[in-house]
DNA sequence: CTGTATCCGTTAGGATACTG
DNA sequence: CAGTATCCTAACGGATACAG
């Protein structure tokens, strides 16, 4: 399982970016949905998956899944295993977390400050069907 | 053209985001693909749309395009079109643009720092067929 | 030269059932 | 409680033809 299409050019250019700048890496990772929300509600101590969930409205067990094990395979959160009955599992997160937070903490004051009003950045759909 | 499933979990769930925090709109411009380097590269006065190809190994002339729109959308650029044969058109960055690339310097300073060595943010797929 | 329109494959995000 | 496995749909990124 897990193949992915390593000569297609979407893989290509995606490697070539990281080649390129670190900040495509590090946008790839934080630019993902619910990613920063989570990342900050850990920060904050929110710090079960069910209290994740309960902040996050409407995201389903995977999502929260995967973002969680994204986050700490990238070294911005924790995992502790608490081996009790029932399970209890806490994340923290790291220092190098701490750090990120604080960038993105100046990115949101940016946008605060600059992004249009009522912005939506839509998708660009090309079905014509209703 | 252009319809979007309004009522789709997918699109509810954006929706929420943006109404909890500007950094999500923001995330959701700049963390598109090329996006942060076709802003650098404007800011850096590659201004046409041929030299930002050149500079971009493998991007599309669809996608180019459609970065440069939504960066133009979000006023993070500015167009201006000279009307000779044949036509040339120039991309400036705005003051905004500016702004955000100063504070995407500093994330691309913590990914430098802070990003384990050689990760790869792998897609999770789930087809078993080669 | 500077795009847009169209088609297409891949991937992200979501729903749900199930497991330790 | 804290997930994982599976399946599904819509959106993203890319190739190409062609238009102003």
């Amino acid at each position: 399982m897990s193949k992915k299409k390593l000569n297609s050019t979407n893989t290509l250019n995606e490697y070539y970016l990281d080649e390129r700048c670190t900040l495509n890496k590090v946008l790839r990772i934080v630019g993902k949905r619910w990613v920063s929300e989570i990342l900050v509600l850990v920060k904050e101590d929110v710090s079960r998956f069910s209290n994740l969930k309960e902040c996050l409205n409407g995201i389903s067990d995977n999502v929260l899944s995967n973002v969680l094990n994204e986050l700490v395979t990238a070294q911005l959160i924790e995992k502790e295993i608490f081996k009790e009955v029932p399970i209890r599992v806490e994340y923290r997160i790291t220092a190098s977390g701490l750090e990120l937070v604080e960038v993105l903490h100046e990115l949101c004051n940016w946008g605060k400050k600059n992004i249009p009003y009522e912005i939506r950045i839509q998708p660009i759909l090309r079905n014509k069907s209703s």
